[in-house]
DNA sequence: AAAGTGTCCAACCGCCGCAAC
DNA sequence: GGTTGCGGCGGTTGGACACTT
């Protein structure tokens, strides 16, 4: 028998099981994320706890982004690595649906070889443009945090001036070009000003990824409001 | 067609820090 | 304060598959 699937003690190892990962998903709906070590007794998994853990974040967390590495996420990874280097777990916290170990893996295939010494020379350029960077997404961040609560009292206050038909559940609220914006689904801003329903036109986005730095990419969540 | 090489990715291991006892 | 158990992290392995020679 080859490497996997090997009986050790008394836990199983190698491969998981259909069976296996519904167990593993079943017990964490039930008892939520954590407490591994009870999962083999609770869930009536013959797997220790890190093998449960593994395989929960890696695999099976309904969160995780599957397919390939955006040529966006690859610059965010090598950027983030000039700067932290080897820490992969805080590399992935910038990169939402992105393991630790995927990041490990795709720089590994990459770029391990590749990096040189003049990754070492670029690295301090890169760490002062990424702080410059970062110290004014903070602010900005801060900035829009204020701004929202005003907007989301403005808008408690004028929401009958936004026409009735529509709907809104289908509403989100967008901040760009330092306004928020209502996004009516197919196409229209309505945009909050002096605390007044604007209907204009969508501008036309010159990237997906300029949207993405221009609303910061650590707190994508916090700008993206349900009504 | 076969062998060699590269890529992808799941899963293991050892180590470390932290909290509870 | 020392020990123990657990969770998290980074390094590594090796099977499967794709691509090249």
């Amino acid at each position: 028998m080859g490497r996997w699937g090997i009986i050790e003690e008394e836990w199983r190892k190698g491969p998981w099981t259909v069976e296996e990962d519904k167990l593993l998903i079943d017990y964490v709906n039930l008892h939520g994320e954590g407490r591994w070590n009870s999962v083999a007794r609770l869930a009536g998994l013959k797997r220790n706890g890190k093998s449960c853990r593994l395989r929960w974040v890696n695999y099976l967390r309904p969160d995780l982004k599957r397919g390939q590495i955006t040529p966006y996420e690859e610059r965010i990874i090598l950027e983030l690595h000039a700067i932290w280097g080897n820490r992969w777990s805080t590399i992935a916290r910038s990169l939402p649906g992105r393991t630790d170990n995927e990041i490990k893996n795709y720089w590994r295939t990459h770029f391990k070889k590749k990096v040189k010494k003049s990754s070492i020379d670029n690295s301090k350029k890169t760490k002062v443009h990424f702080l410059k960077r970062q110290q004014f997404q903070q602010q900005q961040q801060l900035n829009r945090q204020i701004d929202m609560k005003k907007m989301m009292s403005l808008f408690e206050e004028n929401e009958n001036k936004v026409p009735s038909h529509v709907p809104k559940q289908n509403m989100t609220i967008l901040y760009q070009n330092n306004t928020f914006h209502e996004q009516e689904q197919g196409g229209f801003f309505y945009s909050m000003i002096n605390g007044y329903a604007n209907y204009v036109p969508l501008p036309e986005a010159s990237s997906n990824e300029d949207i993405m730095w221009d609303i910061g990419l650590w707190n994508l969540d916090d700008f993206n409001v349900n009504l």
